[in-house]
DNA sequence: CTGAAAGCGCTTACAG
DNA sequence: CTGAAAGCGCTTACAG
């Protein structure tokens, strides 16, 4: 592998102009740069990142913390973020953070050690909770960071202001003629750091009073965000002869799709006896033709990589700051005027 | 920024010995590492990760070469190979293969620059397939490399016996007594590279041949290994009054989620009067109640992070070689007898 | 615009 | 068992 060395000597100048050269700087001639890069193209050669870490301390390199491998969400904001990054010349280490309950080991580890090692220059946290002391420790690094959507005080955070994403998605629902509408979705206990369903079903309550309509405990659901989680909840709330929606909102796609799957088995069909809203741009929506409130997760990811590589920029200071994501409203088939029977 | 200087002066030895105690090398002395050890963590002292690199030729970082994000199975294969690597102290930096197509840059840079940058000790490739161009690059760095599933000539390379698999579905469903079992998947045009299509297609001929039953093209269907692609693909299998299946066996557990939905949609009941069988043991599959065989992802990763730490053992001896990954039936609900009426 | 030289923070033969 | 010293391959003030 070729080295910095056999460039230089190739080119006939020294190693400091060979570094300046394939850096782009401007104080290299034309003339000195064209034999410099002629030499590294025939050598193919491509600075060690290690070496130049070391010399420059920068490392070209971001770290990635995530809670969940393997969902379509977590992999879309890492897609999104990987492109922009990569084309601004930054590699992508990857962070798991485990969960503190089924693997402490691994969780205290992560903070203990691979952290600590200084491979990266900057971290995007996607729907990072932290503890207190895990948080002092991130900030103790003195690295750029830019979360995600997750409650991550002192760190520039890029989210959903979802107290107006479900109240558009209920207004949706409201705009089309419903009054009866359930909320699938709820939270059970009260989970101070994850407040994301506290949120989405204050904009759902905030849509029915603008639409003066009174909420109604019956038409709430409390239900995760799968499809599993979403079915059964919405059999409870269509089984109850009492509740008897003819919408119903749910608080994710996977949720609102477990609802339309339970609409199915029990008969009722989607959307001529119920419609069904969620919210994020999930890819089996379109399958489903589920209405839904885009989040563009791809898209989240590149933002966040561009206000990583803002802050990264030696000019900028970084002042934290709150930046609301764009969504979407995309209406598609699950969601349609009530039936007439309710219109009466 | 504790540096190893520091945790010298603070045990009174040189930098020397710290990094021997810390590297946990029996050369030194209980008194003298517990010395260390106690400076180190007053200091809160990890080693920097660049430093260590360039000055003993290893990283302790692993590159992840895989061409999908967002998707279940990469996700899943990843979180696998993460955990195994974490555990043996290795961070994971990630490389996204972009689609020749769609992206030619980007995956042009990623063999020019990104992987050149010798950031990584070795590699763990997912269902990649590469140009021989590629292929030489790759082989150029000479470092160890272990491929998940993908037909990389002279990589050491973990796969499913694809054959086996499908002739392992399919029996399950002539052990039940199917004797019309249609096969969505299949493959259009001849795809060199990409064999997977063709190996299921064997495996389920061989299984039929093997209960004595003739294939039957009208039982044959082209589909993806999306669940959109399986709905279509069996709605032209079970609209067809020629073919009448009494069982799918399908390409991919997405596909065989397509096919129970567009079952449901002509009234056709599952099991009752079709069985259906896919192959991956998806997330969604315990909620769709699918019998399917499972090839265990996360397992895989697990097995290629530990094949790779194996060949990164100074002993070992680099010798490219195949391993059948482990794959295990589970029968769900989506599989029964034949209808009464078929087995007259 | 270019080069000689120091230095980034470690690891590891070498010597004792 | 331990230390002094070289060296990993770059980058970057400093000087010219």
């Amino acid at each position: 592998m070729a080295t910095i060395q056999g460039v230089a000597e190739l080119a006939g100048v020294s190693t400091a102009t060979v570094s300046r050269a394939l850096a782009g700087k401007s104080t290299v001639s034309a003339a000195t740069r064209q034999k410099v890069e002629d030499a590294a193209r025939e050598l193919g050669y491509v600075a060690s990142a290690t070496a130049s870490s070391l010399a420059s301390g920068r490392t070209r390199n971001v770290g990635f913390v995530l809670p969940v491998l393997g969902s379509w969400y977590y992999g879309s904001v890492l897609k999104g973020a990987n492109r922009a990054l990569a084309d601004a010349g930054y590699d992508i280490t990857l962070y798991h953070l485990e969960d503190t309950d089924r693997h402490p080991e691994r969780r205290k580890r992560l903070f203990a050690e691979f952290l600590q090692r200084k491979r990266v220059d900057a971290f995007i946290a996607v729907s990072v909770e932290l503890t207190d002391a895990e948080l002092a420790r991130i900030h103790d690094l003195r690295k750029p960071m830019v979360g995600v959507g997750g409650p991550l005080p002192g760190v520039t955070t890029l989210s959903l202001d979802d107290v107006a994403v479900a109240s558009l998605a209920t207004s949706h629902l409201t705009s089309l003629g419903h009054r009866r509408i359930g909320f699938v979705g709820g939270e059970e206990g009260d989970n101070l750091d994850f407040q994301l369903p506290r949120h989405r079903r204050e904009g759902y309550e905030a849509a029915l009073a603008e639409a003066g309509i009174e909420p109604d405990p019956r038409l709430l659901a409390v239900a995760d965000f799968t499809i599993q989680g979403g079915y059964e909840a919405t059999k409870q709330l269509l089984g109850d002869p009492r509740a008897h929606p003819t919408a119903i909102f749910a608080i994710s796609d996977e949720t609102a799709i477990g609802a339309i799957l339970a609409a199915r088995d029990l008969g009722i069909r989607v959307p001529d006896d119920l419609s069904v809203i969620g919210i994020d741009g999930h890819e089996l929506g379109e399958f489903f033709e589920l209405t839904t409130v885009d989040q563009h997760p791809v898209e989240q990811g590149r933002l966040a990589a561009q206000a990583l590589l803002a802050e990264l920029r030696p000019d900028k200071a970084a002042t934290p700051i709150a930046v609301d994501l764009p969504y979407e409203l995309k209406v598609r088939r699950s969601t349609a005027v009530p039936p007439a029977r309710q219109r009466d």
